[in-house]
DNA sequence: AATAGTACTGGGTATTTATACAGTATATTA
DNA sequence: TAATATACTGTATAAATACCCAGTACTATT
């Protein structure tokens, strides 16, 4: 999608505008009047203009045949699921992504960033089953007892975070089976990718 | 709102059609098109009526100037929580349904009904902990191994499913405090709700 | 200084569109 | 039977609207 300038910019929201408020597309008298242009054809120049940049579509020799291409409201819903992949931490990148949800951005109570695949069943007594979809949110406020991910070098995990001392972490599972992983801040190198906030189980 | 003809109820879906299709609503000339009608003023009295009636309004004078008093497009993706309630059945009742949730209706697959308020951990061995929200399937195309909402006379449950016999039917919690219920269906009535087709927990 | 892009004014026209009027036909209800 | 609401066709007109053209002014770039 190309730049735009300001004076389109202007255009571009009194249509979303109107049409939130009205249920329709606007004429250009009606731009002109709502921005104070003096004459219709100055709308229609900036209509073409954000038509051949991609904005809108118009719909020619329809009257209020103003269409928004990417309206605002049809984006405002999609999360990527990202797989827990072995190496490496997971990333917002494309190749990564297994394919994305729609829900709403607050659908946790807080906000999130991402789905994150649940691989293994270090954390069953936390009620988290294999396969199963954290919400992650990412962010460094990490409080103990928080179920965070965390990489460890090149390994991703999910795990209870608690900070026993400025330079010891433990990272705790939430499955008998499992032990306990201790951090030494000086010697082992750990990145907190984010918290958990939430979970969706497919079936 | 008042009733409504079989002629002002396509009209209505047109529009409805119309504003889906092309982001803004139609003319006379379009519903006529569409209908096919072959005089505008079919639609113009049309329209009137469903105005009359409050299901549209019209902007006068004003080219394209219909509003759908109630966009279908608002409410097409709220579905409500349900608390376990301590006696009687889960309803859709209003008084019972705590908030609701924006998601897809394809969210976890196949279709849902409701989400269900988790009150107590017997389930807690298959990853269902208190207060989750499990997405409720109303059928009763249920098969051992299911996870149903029952009922049983007044209270309502969550537990697998397993029929032993065409007369012994057991709910088997997932948590070894818990014991597995025997029904003996010739003794006791049994009313399954549903079947959970996914999980959502919100923090 | 020359060039090009953007932002605007103003005039004019053909088309689209809403809307009114006149009339027919068919049900339903009183 | 009469009255009334609904469902259309057809015609006409004024207003709304899209859209084309010609021209001015400002700014940034080369």
């Amino acid at each position: 999608m190309k730049e735009i300038t300001i004076q389109q910019n202007k255009v571009l929201d009194c249509i979303q505008e109107y049409i939130n408020k009205t249920g329709f597309p606007p004429t250009r008298a009606n731009i002109c009047k709502e921005l104070g242009f003096k004459s219709p054809n100055s709308a229609e120049t900036h209509l073409r203009a954000l038509e051949k940049k991609g904005f809108i579509r118009i719909e020619s020799g329809t009257s209020r045949g103003i269409t928004l291409v990417n309206p605002i409201g049809k984006e405002e819903s999609g999360f990527p699921i990202i797989g827990l992949v072995a190496a490496g931490s997971p990333t917002l990148a494309s190749e990564n992504i297994e394919k994305t949800v729609n829900c709403p951005p607050s659908f946790f109570g807080s906000s999130f960033d991402y789905f994150l695949r649940v691989k293994g069943l270090s954390m069953k007594d936390a009620g988290i089953m294999e396969d199963d979809l954290i919400a992650v949110k990412k962010t460094q406020d990490i409080r103990n007892g928080d179920i965070v991910i965390a990489r460890i070098e090149d390994e991703v995990t999910v795990k209870y975070f608690e900070r026993k001392s400025p330079e010891i972490v433990h990272l705790k599972p939430a499955n008998e089976d499992f032990n306990d992983i201790e951090i030494d801040l000086r010697e082992t190198e750990i990145h907190i990718e984010g918290k958990s906030v939430g979970l969706i189980r497919e079936n």
